[in-house]
DNA sequence: AGATGGACGGAAAGGGCTTTCCCTTAGATA
DNA sequence: TATCTAAGGGAAAGCCCTTTCCGTCCATCT
C-alpha cells in the first residue's frame, strides 16, 4: 500500500507539500509541484489512510446509525432518508443493526465512539429497562462530553436532539377511526411490551377508547413482524370470535393478520376491519389495501440526520422535532356489518 | 476524551502495560496491575481510539458493503444475511448505497480502501459500461494488491470470489412456467438495460421461448421499482391488449404491474397471469399472492460474507458459488382463459 | 543598493496506540 | 550461597498523516 511518503519521494517533494496538495489546505503550492505530485498519486494509485488522517486531524467525519433492523421496511425507509442527507453532505454512514438487543446497542455505542464517529443516531424505540436505559445514558453522556453528537428517533430517555413520531396521537387516530366507523368490538395487536413505541401507541388507542366511551376488547402482544402478527390475530379471533375490527400497531403485523383472516375465510373489511400503523410502501399493494396511520419515515430520517449534522454549540437545550401522523384510508376498513 | 496515557497514569503503570491489559496481548500481566487498570478504564469510561489502533496494528477489521439501495427489499434481505455472519465474527459492517450510480460506486471503493476495510463486498448487478467496468477493475486490483479482499454478488466482470444467482436459468424457469400453463401472448417487464441482471434474466426468458417454440411479444424496460413496473404494464397492455401473461424481472415491478391491472379492472390471474422474480417477503402477501422465482437472498448475503472472511491465500483461483433458483407457485398465475 | 515583506517549501512535532527490545526481579537449581 | 532462568514491566520506536513554525528566495520599495 503506497503511503504519502512514497508519493512525496516519487514527486521529489517533502511529505508536507504532498499532503497540502492531496488533502487540500489553504496554503498555496506552485503548479509545477502540484502536477508532479498529482502524477505520482495517479501512478501509485495512492489513497490517504483515513485512519491516519482522522488521527492527525482530530476531526471526526463518519456518522453512526444504530437501528433495530435495516431489513425491516420501517427502518429501511428511515435509513433511506438518513443516507440521502448524509450523502449530500459528503458524510459516510455506518449502519449498525441491534436486532432489538439492548446489549448489542450498548456495544455499538462504544464501537462508534471508538471509531470517532462525529455523531450517533439511535433510531427506533427504546426499551423499558431502567438498568439498560441508565447504562445507555451514561455511555451517551461520555460520548457527548468528548464532543460527539447524539440524535434519537422516537425515544424518550436521553436528553438530546430528538425526532419524535407522534406515536400516542397516532394511536389515538387509529382507534378513533375504528370507533367513528361504528366498531364496538375492537382487538389490538401490540408490539413487544418492552418497547416504548408499543406503550405510546397503545396509550393513544386507550385514550381514544375512553373519549369515545368504548373499550378495547383484548390486546395481544406480538413481535412487530408479520408472522407474529398472524399468530396474534389467531389468538384474538379465537378468544373473541365476534370481533369486528383489529388495530395492529404496525403494518407488518396488520399484514400478517390479514393473511390469517384470509386463510380462515374471514373477509376484510366485510367481517373484520384492519388498520395498521406506519404506512410502509407495501401497505397499498396488499389486498384489500391497508388503511393505516402514515408516518413520513424517510423525512424522519432526513430530519434526524440534519439535526445530527448541525454542529451547534454544546450546551443549548435539546431540540425536539415532533412528527405528526395522519390517517390513510384505504380498503381494509369499513363500518361493521 | 480519555486516552490510554490517562488510564496508565491513573493506574500507575506504563502505557505498554495498560495496552496489554485492555487490548489483550499474549503477554501476561499480574492480577494486581490488571485490576488497577481495569478500574481506571471503568472510571474514565475509556474506549481505545479505533483509528489509532488500526494504524498501529496495521491490521484491518471492518467489512465494506456496497449495495444499490438498502431500502430495496432485495438488498435489505441480502444485507441481513451479510450482517448476520459479520456479527457472528465480530466484524463491523459499513454499508454504502450507490443508488445505482457507477460513479458513486467507484468513490465508495476508494473510501473503503482509505478506511482500511478488510474486505469489500459489491452486491447487485454490474453495469454494461466498459469504461466504468475498467476503472472499477483497476481500483479493485489495487485494493487487492494491498491486501484487501473483494467478493461480488451477481456480477461478472471482476475476477474474484463471487456469489452468482442463477439469473439466466431463473429467467428460463419463469418463462417456461408461463409456457407450460399454455400462454402464447407473453409480455416482459425488464429492468434497466444497463444492468447485467436484466440481460441475464432476459436471456433466460428468450432461451425458454426458443425451446418452447414460442416468442415473447414485447419487452418494456423499467427501473426495477414498483411505480415503473406499473407504467411498463400500462405500456404493455396498451400495445398488446390481448396479452395473457406478464413476466416481470423482479417482484417490485410485478407488484406494480398487478396494481395497474387491478386499477384497470383486469383480473389476475383470470385474464392475465403475472410472474415475478426474487421472492421478496411481500410476494406472498399481495393478492393474488405472487408466483415468482425464489432466490434465497439472505443466504446469498451470508455466503458472500463467508467468502469475504475466509482470509485464504492471495493467489488461488477465484471461487464462484452458484445459487440456484426455484419456482414458487402461488395464485397470480393460471392457464389462459 | 539595501531593506522589507510575501510566497512557498521543508523539518519536525505530534495524534493515540501497539510492540519490540531490554531491564529488573523473583524463583529455581546446583 | 551463588548462578541461571523466566516472567513481568517499561522505554521507545513506529504506524501514516497534518500542521505549525521556520528558513529561503525573490520581488518590491525607498
Amino acid at each position: 500500500m503506497a503511503t504519502l511518503a512514497d508519493v512525496a519521494k516519487k514527486a521529489r517533494v517533502s511529505p508536507a507539500t504532498a499532503s497540502r496538495i492531496i488533502s487540500g489546505s489553504n496554503k498555496r503550492v506552485t503548479d509545477q509541484l502540484r502536477a508532479r505530485v498529482l502524477a505520482a498519486v495517479e501512478e501509485l494509485q495512492y489513497v490517504p489512510n483515513a485512519n491516519a488522517q482522522s488521527l492527525a486531524r482530530m476531526q471526526r467525519s463518519a456518522i453512526g446509525v444504530i437501528v433495530h433492523d435495516v431489513s425491516d421496511p420501517y427502518f429501511a425507509e428511515i435509513t433511506r432518508g438518513l443516507q440521502r442527507i448524509a450523502t449530500e453532505n459528503g458524510r459516510l454512514v455506518i449502519i449498525c443493526n441491534s436486532y432489538r438487543d439492548p446489549e448489542r446497542e450498548l456495544e455499538y455505542v462504544e464501537l462508534l465512539r471508538a471509531h470517532q464517529a462525529a455523531a450517533i443516531i439511535l433510531a427506533g424505540s427504546g426499551y423499558h429497562d431502567n438498568q439498560f436505559a441508565k447504562s445507555l445514558s451514561q455511555k451517551l453522556d461520555v460520548y457527548e462530553r468528548s464532543g460527539g453528537r447524539v440524535t434519537v428517533i422516537g425515544r424518550h430517555q436521553h436528553a438530546t436532539d430528538a425526532v419524535m413520531p407522534a406515536n400516542e396521537s397516532g394511536g389515538y387516530l387509529a382507534a378513533s377511526e375504528l370507533f367513528r366507523l361504528g366498531h364496538k368490538h375492537v382487538g389490538v395487536i401490540a408490539g413487544p411490551k418492552a418497547l416504548t413505541t408499543t406503550t405510546d401507541r397503545l396509550a393513544g388507542l386507550r385514550r381514544a377508547a375512553k373519549d369515545s366511551g368504548r373499550r378495547l376488547m383484548r390486546t395481544v402482544y406480538a413481535e412487530f413482524d408479520r408472522d407474529s402478527g398472524a399468530e396474534a390475530a389467531a389468538e384474538l379471533m379465537d378468544s373473541y370470535p365476534n370481533l369486528t375490527a383489529i388495530a395492529a400497531l404496525n403494518d407488518s403485523m396488520a399484514i400478517g393478520a390479514m393473511a390469517l383472516l384470509r386463510q380462515r375465510g374471514i373477509s376484510v373489511p366485510q367481517r373484520v376491519s384492519v388498520i395498521g400503523f406506519d404506512d410502509m410502501p407495501i401497505a397499498r399493494d396488499v389486498t384489500p389495501a391497508l388503511t393505516t396511520i402514515r408516518l413520513p419515515l424517510s423525512d424522519i430520517g432526513a430530519t434526524a440526520m440534519k439535526l445530527a449534522l448541525e454542529s451547534g454549540q454544546r450546551d443549548r437545550p435539546p431540540r425536539i422535532v415532533e412528527i405528526s401522523c395522519e390517517v390513510v384510508r384505504r380498503e381494509s376498513t369499513a363500518p361493521p356489518a
